[in-house]
DNA sequence: AGGATGTGTGGTTACGTTCCCACATAGATG
DNA sequence: CATCTATGTGGGAACGTAACCACACATCCT
């Protein structure tokens, strides 16, 4: 019952094995294959059919080790079971390969240990880049002392220059609250994670930007900021409504959206007669649900598209300057918003 | 606008930098920051110190190319927009964490195509095992001739012996059609996608086996079968209503089981009291509808985390005998379930 | 006393590739 | 005719690491 059956080739081919059985140097056979440099038609069409012929596969730490640099891109993101960090990560991942990299992904729980973790085996690697989804500064820091490559995606945090992909968070958020203010509500309670992201952060500003826009001051007691994993989130949202009375919520992520739909629907809260909700990152169940839970839409397959093609750039033009690509959300108007009870 | 500040440490510093600094030889420095082979304790306390003063990260090609492995697991999987292939994805990389590997995350969109030219370079990379949602057995022929330890997950393919791990295709598939058929249903449709692969295939026996055990045919006009991204598939599941006047449906995964709902929301059709409904694969939004939807939960997560345990402990001992690992599903009853119209 | 055995160290090679360099030939240009 | 450029080829030195080997010295056993 032996599972590897003593490999049927041993060693796997070399460049050498090529060389030799199209009689030619080393030198020539990898200028052949790599395509880099002079060499005669012919001589050329022999070395691909004996590398065919043999199933030659480069060595890829052997082309890393010599020319200090990989195809494999780091990817760290903050949470993989979050589906909008796997759509961003979905989307990442495909415009790598048609660009003949890969993709090493890993998820830091958005702590930064586990952010400084990654990126040094990244670097041990010799990555040509990477993106991630920012935790702290000092991950970035050792990036750019290296002269790695660095997108950052979702959210701006670095203090040196980098390209950036993020979504218009203020906008969005506004937007939201505009039309909720629209409805006739005044008591627009807003639900947000407490991090010190540009995310987070743009959409508190898209939130007072709104009310200001319409003369109306803030209540702070309306602002619930959450811990990441909060498992107290319901409870809090339940003492909100019982204290503060909002008669709309905007909750600032997908998480907080449904825990805050929970809690409607374990009161007996009826949207949008008792109470209005939007959401942020049009999920699949916002417009499953009855009624539909107008959302702020964000292209989050997109989002991971761009950060990658920003990254290629970068790889290819070391010099040019930083880009800072900044894509339009859009407010889907659904069920779960309408007029503010009197 | 210089965006590479001419990297502040020129060239990464090296084992020899770290011997040099300490006073050591290169093999001895080795031996320190590896933990492999005698060292005098104040010896590699000494290293240790140096290797941390100086930045030191080893470099992976070079530890690759001399090993003839490396620490980066390759995995690849159908499609990673899809919330299930996520979750797997999540699981493998957080087990693979742990243990101090890489994941290499790949989507071949159930294309063979893809999922070799993955594979080529899984093996360039020296990757030290793979994990796969198999498409077809090429990809695992190459592996096998290699030597290249695999863990099949989500279902099994591979003619050659290998490890694996699938939840109880038919068993889960029984639990839902003899949930429907105790609630007097005798006209249940099956949809289902399209391939030899046995998730599939599990889920079709498990449906034959609900009937037989309760000694009724099966009406062949009642399962349907869907390519992977259908366009057409609402328009058909409309057609088998209209044809075939099903009592339920059992929609084998959770694709199937959207588009399902969807097509019983527009046609104005309520749960269950027209018609039941039995989804697999328990994601968010089927406890989040009303009603409910009854599904067949499997545990994605955990499929991930065991596939990874696996991969690392063949590993670890390569001779050791295959193991198939089967996972329980369990059934979920919701609101979308009740007794058949008479 | 003489060999095992365990501990500790350093010299050296090999892993597979790329790329610099030297060199060769051919045709074009002065 | 001498020189230049373009094209083509091969030799050989790296890249940074791990591991084999030789060697040195203790300690322990017979």
């Amino acid at each position: 019952m032996n599972l590897q059956p003593r490999r049927n080739e041993p060693q796997p081919v070399t460049l050498a094995d090529i060389a030799r059985e199209a009689g030619t140097s080393q030198s020539t056979a990898s200028r052949a294959l790599s395509g880099r440099g002079y060499v005669a038609a012919d001589v050329r069409e022999r070395l691909l059919a004996a590398a065919e012929r043999l199933g030659y596969v480069p060595d890829a730490s052997a082309q890393t080790l010599k020319q200090k640099t990989s195809r494999i891109v780091g990817v760290v993101v903050s949470d993989l079971e979050n589906h909008f960090y796997g759509g961003l990560a979905a989307g990442i991942e495909q415009t790598l390969r048609e660009a003949d990299y890969r993709m090493v992904l890993v998820g830091d729980n958005s702590e930064s240990g586990e952010e400084i973790a990654a990126v040094r085996a990244f670097m041990a690697m010799k990555t040509p880049g990477v993106i991630l989804t920012p935790v702290a500064s000092d991950a970035m820091t050792l990036l750019h002392r290296r002269g790695v490559p660095v997108v950052e995606v979702d959210r701006r945090l670095a203090n040196v220059p980098c390209d950036g992909v993020v979504i218009d968070n203020v906008r969005g958020a506004r937007e939201a609250v505009e039309h909720l203010l629209e409805l006739g509500h005044r008591r627009i309670a807003l639900l947000v994670v407490d991090t010190d992201w540009t995310s987070d952060a743009g959409r508190v500003q898209g939130y007072r930007d709104a009310h200001a826009a319409a003369r109306l001051a803030v209540d702070e007691s309306l602002i619930l900021r959450f811990p990441f994993h909060d498992p107290t989130a319901e409870e809090r949202i339940s003492g909100l409504l019982e204290r503060h009375a909002p008669t709309a919520i905007f909750a600032a992520n997908n998480l907080l959206a449904e825990q805050a739909w929970r809690v409607f629907r374990a009161r007996g809260l009826a949207l949008p007669s008792d109470i209005s909700l939007v959401g942020f990152d049009d999920v699949q169940w916002t417009g499953m649900v009855s009624p539909g839970i107008t959302t702020v839409a964000q292209p989050t397959i997109e989002l991971g598209r761009r950060a990658a093609r920003l990254l290629i750039r970068r790889i290819d033009e070391p010099h040019a300057d930083p880009v800072h690509e900044l894509l339009q959300p859009h407010l889907v108007v659904r069920g779960s918003t309408g007029p503010a009870p009197r």
